[in-house]
DNA sequence: TCTAAAATTGAAAACGGTTTGGTTCTTTGT
DNA sequence: ACAAAGAACCAAACCGTTTTCAATTTTAGA
């Protein structure tokens, strides 16, 4: 059904039917309630892409996913959904072909030339991040989820992982913890950066010295997570204490210390960033995870409210929020023994 | 840049360049290619609303995201990104208001009628699936994820749970078990019924009786794996052996079992279905855990390719897919010994 | 060399809405 | 009662392409 054929059903103008249906005022309150019956009725609704080409609206907001399918990205989105469900806006979810530099850059560039998308959320980005300056520079709206240092206005809303981190590794050495190992996310993402600050941070004030030996980063995986754990328990002088990046890597820092016949919360400390999934809870683990947590749902139910706020006008600049990050002791952590031997 | 200053420039009515590009014969080799050289210099692309416009085309694929965060969701969206980073075409998620029925209905009417998506692919149907219905009777091409024996015509890609499990149940039954457990998904979806069907064939064959005590469902979380599986083992007459329906189901079982003093593999067994996730791999699980696999990146990939087979006219009646799943026997299965009293 | 057929190119009409700039019909103020 | 302002509506232009149909140029055949 066409809008010139419906508005010849309700004997109105294609003008005056589009107005109505759209909410402007100067149409009489009376005749509105008459269209919107009819359109309910005859099942009429504007062709979408008709009312893109003309409003020069793409209706939808991009999300890029990495190659590697990470796990938050599914909460993440579902918070999104979340917020977007009632707005006439959907997420396009943009494939990123390579990890590479060069065509990453040119995905964006294609994606913002095309008009597919009414603004972009950037994920995990780095303190000098090239997309942020380009996005800027081609003038299309943005929300950074994370942080970056990078000399150009934009709109963001992060965790406060240095504080997150910073309190966990104090509670840890407030426990006798003199060696506390960190397994981090990818290097090079300011949250990563955030987080070994904040590690170090904790660290300093008591008077500790890092050990190189005792820090390592790379993707949220529970291979990881074990292996590195398991290599630093093996070292002469091991950790008494694990700050680990993700619930994946938690379950596999537990692997390690069990396989070595450590028990956690006793002869070992974990502590990780949960990022709250349905399917995985820190409680319900044996023993229960203390943890640094924020909702990744909540963040991107609020990350699209931003983005909405942004796409009617308000100023990136104003679009700042930093979020508290909770931490929640279990039973994972205890007091420093003597070191197992 | 539009199409009518961009023809300018290079000389040429906006018909021949527009032709050019969109690859049509009727245009010379030579001119072809001084269009593409400019508009690569000119940075020309065609407007994307315009074109769906005038073509009727969406360049999207619909995916319908339900509200419970599935994990297994962003696997199958990267696997689908994979095949469809090369065309020109994007994934749309749509977001799910409420799990209530008639809503989604509405939901899926709406979107065929809004022609934001070219095709949809449906997860997780049920047997009679209303949505199969409904987007058969609409017209809008669709892929469905699953199997349903609804009696419309429709694509599908499945992966062969009933064999999987009923292979896994004979395993265990072959190690000498006779009580055997079943943690299945959620209730109603074909693919529960199937793996249903195949652990009571796997048992009548070999002549045991299924007993309803030791069978469950519901969400994939290792809360209800834990919880499901320790009030199994607390029954006077315990299973030997477990069923599990995934990676976090079978975590919340492995938990149960050690928090009964029991050990996985030995005084337990354990198979579950593994999805195969980057981020928790079942040959890392200690013990390491037995199991049906099936890659989900991999069916998003294909899904995708599928569609785009659907949407340049192959018939959805050629268009029917089932992957056997192999079995890949860990530590977590072994001989049914004396039942641990 | 001339003509019919084939290969290229273009002009203009869609695609289905929104919005500008009137026009008509009521109100309101005096 | 009359002009001015306001309310409600409409005709037509436009958004930026694709595609039909027709015109022009080349090529091939005799």
């Amino acid at each position: 059904m066409k809008l010139k054929e419906f508005a010849k059903q309700v004997g109105l103008s294609p003008t005056t039917v589009s107005r109505a249906l759209s909410g402007y005022p100067e149409v009489s309150e009376t005749t509105r309630a008459r269209v919107e019956e009819a359109a309910a009725r005859l099942g009429y609704s504007p062709n979408v892409n008709a009312v893109r080409l003309k409003t020069g609206r793409a209706g939808a907001i991009g999300v890029v996913m990495g190659r590697a399918g990470e796990f938050h990205f599914a909460e993440f989105m579902a918070g999104m959904a979340e917020r977007l469900v009632a707005e006439e806006t959907d997420i396009l979810v943009i494939p990123m072909a390579d990890p590479n530099q060069d065509d990453e850059m040119q995905l964006y560039r294609r994606l913002v030339e095309s008009r597919r998308v009414d603004a972009i959320i950037v994920h995990s980005p780095k303190p000098n991040d090239e997309r942020i300056a380009l996005l800027h520079e081609l003038g299309m709206p943005f929300l950074v989820h994370g942080r970056s240092a990078i000399d150009v206005p934009h709109a963001w809303l992060d965790i406060d992982n240095e504080a997150a981190i910073q309190r966990a590794t104090s509670h840890l050495i407030d426990l006798g913890h003199r060696r506390i190992a960190m397994i981090n996310g990818r290097p090079g993402a300011t949250y990563a950066l955030h987080r070994e600050t904040g590690f170090r941070k904790a660290l300093q004030i008591h008077g500790i010295e890092p050990d190189p030996q005792l820090m390592a980063s790379g993707n949220f995986t529970d291979e990881l997570g074990f292996r590195f754990a398991r290599s630093f328990l093996e070292q002469p002088n091991p950790p008494t204490a694990f700050v680990a990046g993700s619930m994946m890597t938690a379950l596999g820092v537990y692997r390690a210390a069990r396989s070595l016949g450590l028990q956690i919360g006793r002869d070992v400390s974990v502590i990780a960033h949960d990022d709250v999934f349905p399917y995985l809870t820190a409680d319900n683990m044996v023993p229960s995870l203390s943890a640094t947590r924020s909702s990744m749902r909540a963040a991107g139910t609020r990350c699209a409210d931003l983005v909405l706020q942004l796409l009617s006008g308000r100023s990136p600049l104003e679009i700042h929020e930093l979020w508290p990050v909770e931490l929640i002791l279990r039973e994972s952590t205890g007091p420093a023994g003597q070191s197992p031997s």
